[in-house]
DNA sequence: GGGGACTTCATACTTTAGTACCTATTGTGC
DNA sequence: GCACAATAGGTACTAAAGTATGAAGTCCCC
């Protein structure tokens, strides 16, 4: 039923103005006999069809126009510690032997996110993240994140 | 002359919609006879003006219509070198305005201990390091420890 | 001497974190 | 093909962390 919904949402615009359509042209088959005999009255006929149509026709545009998305940038400061000694890193992270993902959510761990925040950056259910948070503290040797954070800063193994 | 570009300018649609009208009034007028000759055509003849306003609401409204604006706040990072690497430390943490407790509360969060850890090493219970450490959060506009302690680090007021 | 901070502690409650244990899929190397 | 590691995810539970609110004492300043 989803998949009706999707479509009907997709092409509910167009449904409509073919069902619009329709029902015109049903109107006018019917009642052209009576403007066939009022002959004069064309033209007013004519200028009505113009006047719905037209309204119509803004009525759609309105419903379409894609809304213009304006950026405004917010400047945020951010400190930053300049990178004077920048190798232990690497040797000290070697030791821990993380995975490449237990790596990647100890690189979030380590700037406060909770465990939800890490699950939607990396797409992960929660139940995952805890379990590579888990592993994670034992190869770190450490019993809570608090800990990870304080041990990662040290040995500057984030990025 | 501006006067007039200015009035040109604030109804040109309007103007340029009642000329189209107006030749197409002519253009009907003149059209009628050979279409009320071939009077099956009718429905052709109406379905071609259905479009033609319709097309011409479309293209209206489009340029009346006020763009739909929609505002996204995008935050731009700025990474600030802080100055002289040892001495921001006390300028950032006056700035905290962090109560004497706190401040030695925030030192032993900052190095992983938990709460109950901290009451301890500071002879508090563990409702008042509780307490503290809220007040702290607060203060450093963090939400958790593990907030508390990334940026205790960055900001370089741990001892 | 009363108001305002800081400090200490408590209760009650909600929310995260963390652990343990299990299933399942997908590559990789032997 | 199969073992193995990595990845992803689930349930169920316990343990912390965090919030809210209130109470009480100390110290200092106007």
């Amino acid at each position: 039923m989803i998949f009706l919904k999707d479509i009907w949402l997709k092409t509910r615009y167009i449904t409509l103005y073919g069902l619009l359509m329709a029902i015109l042209v049903f109107v006018l088959k019917w009642s052209q006999w009576r403007f066939l005999i009022l002959d004069n009255a064309l033209d007013i006929y004519i200028g009505l069809i113009a006047v719905f149509f037209t309204i119509l026709g803004v009525w759609i545009a309105l419903q379409l126009v894609k809304p213009k998305v304006q950026t405004v940038i917010v400047e945020k400061e951010i400190y930053i510690q300049p990178s004077d000694d920048w190798a232990i890193n690497e040797a000290e992270l070697k030791k821990l032997n993380l995975s490449t993902r237990e790596y990647e959510v100890l690189q979030l761990l380590a700037k406060g996110q909770s465990n939800a925040e890490i699950a939607e950056n990396l797409f992960l259910s929660l139940s995952t993240v805890k379990t590579h948070a888990s592993n994670l503290f034992v190869k770190m040797d450490v019993k809570s994140r608090a800990q990870a954070i304080e041990k990662a800063k040290r040995l500057k193994i984030t990025a």
